[in-house]
DNA sequence: GTTAATGGGTCAGTATTATTGACTCATTGA
DNA sequence: TCAATGAGTCAATAATACTGACCCATTAAC
């Protein structure tokens, strides 16, 4: 390991360990995170990109199937495959658009909002103990963290995005 | 009088809001953190198996088999394809254990350091500027939640280990 | 009002990452 | 000596994703 001789190389060895050390927690947090519902999801014979369907249908009620794929960053052939198993199981429900016929607009059904508070109970489970345990303070600088690391446009879509409806 | 009813449903409401936002916020930031590095391991005909793998062996050096699918928590077949393709490009060298013979310890070559490096940059890129625009205060609360997110046994090895050397 | 573009669906084929279960081999340790 | 462990491997399968090429209905542009 280089000694001290050279402090910027020093720097710059700490500053590496500190992004080495995040990309570990972005790994194992994210990891167990999306393993909590994982045993709920294989009784149910359904995967996790199931889930993620549920989750972005749920928070944006009415979304276009164009703006659920620029969501999950999946292409039209991997979400039909999903979205097919989710409609055919009456999770999802489809109705066209409004102010375009061609559209059509995804919601959650009954047992697709149950569910999916199910899965989100899970979820809740591991997440709410970490929270109580950081303290408000670090919680307001994961959340600010988190956002600063993703795309802006999306960061910016949450800003004002408690439920966005259909268009 | 049901208005400490409503008042504990509202809190909830405002509870699980929080939660629904870090859902989001852990889907987002893993997405795009792990899309930084994509497109110089499909150059390369890698994939994101290989780049986890890649960054334990790395964070690691001597990490026998065994623990390795620990961390990544997959079954030992889903490791030897990865493996294997590490292997054969030279990126990663075994070496059996000294004290224990059947151990491989496996380490990064000067290839796979290199490699690791060049993807590590990538990743980097996307989180310097997040952590700078966050602030230390922010990326302080960022790893203390992150931390508590994940498994405690996990995060516990964290805390000892800057790199640790095989046993 | 014909034409082009868009939103959505679908077909066929393939790649990556993962799984289970069984089995081998070398080495360690009781 | 013999069971347990660390590692590798075989075969079969599932989940998730991809590309590329189509089709249909509807909207928008000329």
């Amino acid at each position: 390991m280089p000694e001290s001789h050279d402090a910027d190389r020093a720097t710059q060895d700490v500053q590496d360990l500190l992004f080495r050390q995040a990309q570990d927690l972005l790994f194992f947090a994210y990891r167990d995170f999306t393993h909590a519902a994982d045993t709920l999801l294989e009784e149910l014979g359904l995967g996790r990109a199931h889930h993620r369907a549920l989750h972005f249908i749920g928070r944006n009620p009415g979304i276009t199937v164009t703006d659920l794929l620029g969501i999950l960053r999946i292409t039209k052939q991997s979400l039909a495959r999903v979205l097919g198993d989710l409609l055919e199981r009456g999770l999802v429900a489809q109705e066209p658009g409004l102010t375009d016929r061609r559209q059509r607009l995804l919601t959650l059904t009954d047992a697709g909002t149950a569910l999916e508070h199910q899965l989100f109970d899970r979820q809740k489970a591991r997440l709410g103990p970490a929270f109580t345990a950081s303290g408000a303070a670090a919680l307001s600088g994961f959340q600010t963290v988190m956002r600063a690391i993703m795309d802006s446009a999306d960061a910016a879509r949450l800003e004002t995005n408690g439920t966005d409806d259909g268009r």
